[in-house]
DNA sequence: TTTATTAATGCAACAAAATTGCAATTAAAA
DNA sequence: TTTTAATTGCAATTTTGTTGCATTAATAAA
């Protein structure tokens, strides 16, 4: 429980991330600071806009974890992320479907926490 | 288009992936394997079971490759992952659930092509 | 069974990605 | 302004995955 700061580097890489039509990976991101902080800065400052909830991870179908932000799903107390995601095989472009929710339902014993989905195809751009 | 040969390894392999009741990933199955033979070969023989569809990838919630083998998915013309995976944050066991199909409806103009479908939270057994 | 072919492996080197420790910096409260 | 500790840079380290190549061995052919 440390008391968070707002950093130069902070305030860019949430700007970025938020200025992005696309999700963003923490190279994508780097690439964009343009010498502004080290790498590492950058894994650091992601991992805290994660844990205070201004973004969110998506992971992509090869294993590579994307950053976007939280527009949907930031309201105070209910922070749930069950939109889908949806990645572009050609132009590789990911993306959050905002307004795709959906619901699953799991077999008895099973507690939802949260959810991942992302589909792989060609999006309306490359179709 | 090469002639594929059983080996030791590649069996061992199969068998260990078989033989779990989670997904693997190829750390886990280097673990596993106790000097039967080198780590490279244990990434190249993974790759070799995914392609000859013996077994399929799963992207964990933190981007992490596992592996399990194709049981419903296995019949030889339709090879199709549709079904949920569920990744369980206290005993971290990744589980296929593979009777649990889910039909997405994307907006117009989205082609699908694979869907990866993720839930984390309490499995059973530590519920 | 023996021989020939080439898929598969081991190993070392390499490359890429992520983490850690720590001194120096700096945002924000006092 | 002074104080506090959150944040950063940088080097070192660790972890993860890839590549080249000589050697081994699975399988088909003789
Ligand atoms: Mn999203
Ligand atoms: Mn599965
Ligand atoms: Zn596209
Ligand atoms: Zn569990």
């Amino acid at each position: 429980m440390t008391i968070p700061r707002n950093t130069r580097a902070k305030e860019r890489i949430l700007e970025i991330i938020l200025a992005s039509d696309r999700a963003l990976s923490q190279s994508d991101v780097f690439g964009q600071v343009d010498g502004l902080c080290d790498r590492v800065t950058v894994y650091r400052v992601l991992d805290r806009l994660v844990s205070e909830k201004k973004i969110h991870k998506i992971v992509n179908v090869d294993g590579i974890i994307n950053y976007a932000g939280c527009s949907s799903c930031d309201t105070a107390n209910l922070h749930q992320h069950d939109h889908l995601h949806f990645s572009c095989v050609r132009c590789k472009k990911l993306s959050c479907l905002e307004n795709h929710h959906v619901n699953v339902t799991l077999p008895l014993g099973y507690a939802v926490q949260e959810l991942f989905l992302t589909i792989s195809g060609i999006c309306p751009s490359c179709g």
